[in-house]
RNA sequence: GCCCCCGUAGUUCAGAGGAUAGAACGCCGGCCUUCUAAGCCGGAUGUCGCAGGUUCGAAUCCUGCCGGGGGUACCA
């Protein structure tokens, strides 16, 4: 809010370059970047550096680009320290304070700047009195024409919610807050992936092994996601054995010199046939793939499997005592395997155990996964024609998915305007693509509609060719997608639509825009995709499919109850009851892991670590939330605020620094809503925070309840303008401000 | 192969072309009979991946290379 003393400022020095000869500018002014100094600042070297060029045009001719540099270089830095004292001393000389009462007190020169400094006791005084009287509203935009949708969150129904969708919705719910204070009416969309591949996988879990179990109300979403976990478990469990077999083969040297020894015993203890045996002993001591076909006993792989796992852990025992061990060189049949060489280490090597242990666990699936994959083969079918039985099934399972994520969404503060899904534009979906081919913007490939989208821009290779269905006609995301870009528009009047998803499907996404404007829909330039990493975990990439994953619930879980001790330890005297307490505690967690989510740009991954989640200091929610419910006690103990004018004099830096960042808050607003960066704000806050803990740690210096006015009447102010500021700006991350902790 | 993202302190990360590159975590040492110690103060740590270029001025913009991640027609 200080862009009107800056305009001012700009005016004194247009006022005084005119004065020097020079034409007036637009001036790039920056606030002075030192603590406790409070103003504005204008860096001369580019006027110097057009002044130059000018002045000594001939001289420059004919000077070789090393020596132009050289000499170009210093006499701007000449130029510029010269222009700089020439303006601060017209400034100081009688310009400043010429109109009666100024905001700026005084100019100074250094080393090529001119600052500005504010009049501290004007300016504090405007800027505090604005954050206190304009309250929740300080900070918010003026009402703008563009409406704006923002879709996010968009889980699948019958999967679980993992902390990796919990950034998505964090993001999404937080632009969306941001938008909206901007000054845009938006509107919150999310999209339910409640059918595909995904959902009859689950569903055929359910039905073949977990139909007639009791499930609590509470845990049907957690079971669902569980469902579908082992489905893929189940699936993929050949695929899975064969794959950890393999990866042995081809790195892990201590196992491969010990094959010959394993097999043998398997030969002698379980009787496997000799042919088999011989067949896994040959690909694995040559580091090759095995063949499932070409073995003669179903059960030979999984016979296998049982020697894997005590060899892994003999292993372990070998690489934490020796290091790490290399693979051998590669042979002429292995040498395009991987890169880089690999080699045994405890980590890969306990993650081998752990992957060991849960395939070793159900043998008995190996037999049986060609047969189930018919099934699923089958229930696509059923599902195709509508099958009765199956379809209500769904229903009942999509409800059960809906209800949990409704009910996570309400304990992270986050609601929807509106909630599509795929089943609904499913249909509406497949006659565009119908019309599509119609108009010959599609054409039939393998038996598929595709889109050559660089064919018909005439590019090359920037599009590709994107497939609308699959080659037996069923639906495709992105048969859904164009539907539901259209829907976005036409059924809802926006003028942009933001889609938050995950950077993997950005080249995706930007290809469902290309055909919308191909098919002539001209809002499709109003379309943009907010892309942002994905979620990791200390160890590697999430993936339900290997049970790697921290869910949402686990996490928060954790969370609450650290957070809880924490609450207990600090207060042992009764004051807050144990509803409060756990409230508080609640609030601490879902701010906690929606700070995480926030304070880190979308471009870079998150790792996810659960310990330092928990370590509730330094730079997370606790710590901005912690300051707000400081702040609040103190208010809460001065009773009154100070009614009249309340005189800011004798400033102290620490005072200076926390009021220009309250100052700062609209400008942050407004970037973060132009570049749909959340992470701005949670910079801000926690950065608000910071000052506000400075300035109110050092209690001899500056007390504030015990203070002598007009000090009291002035830190009382500063106190309830941080205090209302740090919870707008938590507001706009949806991050709870407690007033006690 | 081509396209996108990332590379900054031991670690996790900020860093509107501008002044002395900042936090947090971790480590060492201090501060609770006074407004909440989830806090504050002090100490150490940097070839801003490498090489060129643009500019008066580059961590920031451009080009190339190296390293990591992702994408690249019937997953979403």
């Amino acid at each position: 809010m200080l862009q009107h003393y800056e305009d001012r400022a700009s005016d004194l020095i247009n006022g005084v370059l005119e004065e020097l000869g020079y034409e007036r500018q637009e001036l790039q002014l920056r606030p002075i970047p030192f603590s406790g100094s409070w103003g504005t600042s204008l860096a001369s070297f580019p006027l110097a550096s057009k002044i130059v060029a000018a002045e000594h045009a001939e001289e420059f001719e004919g000077l070789s680009k090393k020596e132009l540099k050289k000499r170009q270089s210093g006499l701007v830095r000449e130029k510029s320290l010269e222009l700089a004292d020439a303006i601060a001393e017209r400034l100081n000389g009688g310009v400043i304070g010429q109109n009666g009462a100024s905001a700026i007190s005084r100019a100074e020169s250094v080393n090529g700047y001119v600052n500005l400094f504010f009049d501290t006791s004007t300016v504090a005084t405007d800027v505090l009195r604005t954050a206190i009287d304009q309250g929740a509203d300080y900070g918010r935009g003026t009402q703008r024409a563009d409406k704006v949708m923002v879709e996010f969150s968009q889980p699948n129904t019958h999967k679980a919610f993992h902390i990796g969708h919990t950034r998505n919705a964090a993001l999404g719910n937080a632009l969306a807050n941001i938008t909206e204070f901007a000054g845009f009416e938006t509107i919150r969309a999310n999209y339910w992936g409640d059918i595909g591949m995904h959902v009859i996988q689950c569903l055929w879990c359910y039905q073949s092994f977990h139909k007639d179990r009791r499930i609590t109300r509470k845990l049907r979403g957690r079971r669902l996601g569980e469902y579908y976990t082992e489905a893929v478990q189940r699936l993929n469990y050949r695929k899975d054995v064969l794959g950890l077999l393999h990866e042995l083969a081809e790195d892990d040297a201590l196992f491969v010199e010990k094959i010959d020894a394993i097999v043998t015993e398997m030969y002698r203890e379980d009787g496997v046939c000799g042919e088999d045996v011989a067949y896994l002993l040959g690909q694995i001591a040559n580091h090759r793939e095995i063949d499932e076909d070409k073995l003669f006993e179903p059960m030979s792989v999984p016979m296998l499997l049982k020697y894997v796992g005590p060899q892994l852990k003999e292993e372990l025992a070998f690489v934490r005592e020796h290091g790490p061990q290399e693979a051998p060189p590669p042979t002429s049949r292995t040498a395009n395997v991987r890169y880089p060489p690999p080699v045994v280490t405890i980590e890969n090597t306990t993650e081998r155990i752990a992957r060991w242990k849960r395939l070793n666990a159900t043998p008995e699936w190996w037999p049986e996964v060609p047969e189930w994959q018919q099934q699923i083969k089958d229930t696509f079918q059923a599902w195709e024609r509508k099958d009765e039985e199956l379809v209500a099934l769904w229903e009942e399972t999509r409800q059960w998915s809906i209800d949990e994520f409704h009910r996570i969404y309400d304990e992270l503060g986050i609601r929807f305007d509106v909630e599509f899904s795929e089943s609904e534009v499913e249909e509406e979906g497949r006659q565009i693509v119908y019309d599509l081919v119609d108009r010959g913007i599609a054409e039939m490939s393998d038996g598929m509609p595709v889109v050559d989208i660089d064919k018909a821009l005439g590019l090359e290779d920037k599009y590709r060719t994107l497939p609308l269905l699959r080659s037996d006609g069923t639906t495709l995301y992105s048969t859904k997608d164009l539907e539901l870009t259209r829907r976005k528009f036409e059924d809802f009047d926006i003028d942009r639509s933001i889609w938050v998803i995950d950077n993997r499907q950005g080249f995706y996404l930007q290809q469902i825009f290309k055909i919308m404007e191909l098919w002539g829909f001209d809002q499709a330039e109003k379309c943009f995709h907010l892309g942002y990493e994905f979620v990791t975990l200390p160890e590697g990439m999430m993936s339900s499919r290997h049970g790697i994953t921290v869910l949402y619930e686990d996490a928060m879980k954790a969370m609450r109850k650290r957070a809880l001790e924490i609450i207990e330890e600090k207060n042992p005297d009764g004051r807050l009851s144990d509803e409060k307490k756990e409230d508080i505690a609640g609030q601490v967690a879902v701010g906690s892991i929606l700070y995480l989510m926030l304070s880190r740009d979308n471009n870079t991954q998150i790792a996810f670590d659960m310990e330092e989640a928990l370590s509730f200091q330094g730079h997370a929610a606790p710590y901005i939330q912690y300051a707000h419910a400081r702040a609040c006690r103190i208010l809460e103990r001065a009773g009154e605020l100070p009614d009249g004018p309340v005189e800011f004099v004798d400033l102290q830096p620490e005072e200076i620094d926390l009021i220009q960042k309250i100052a700062e808050f609209p400008e942050e607003v407004t970037q973060a809503a132009t570049e749909y960066r959340p992470l701005v704000i949670a910079d801000y806050v926690f950065e608000l925070a910071r000052l506000f803990n400075d300035f109110y740690a050092d209690f001899d210096a500056r007390p504030i309840l015990n203070a002598d006015e007009p000090a009291r009447s002035m830190r009382l102010t500063l106190v309830a303008a941080t205090r209302q500021t740090l919870e707008n700006g938590l507001a706009l991350l949806s991050v709870p401000a407690p007033t006690v902790m």
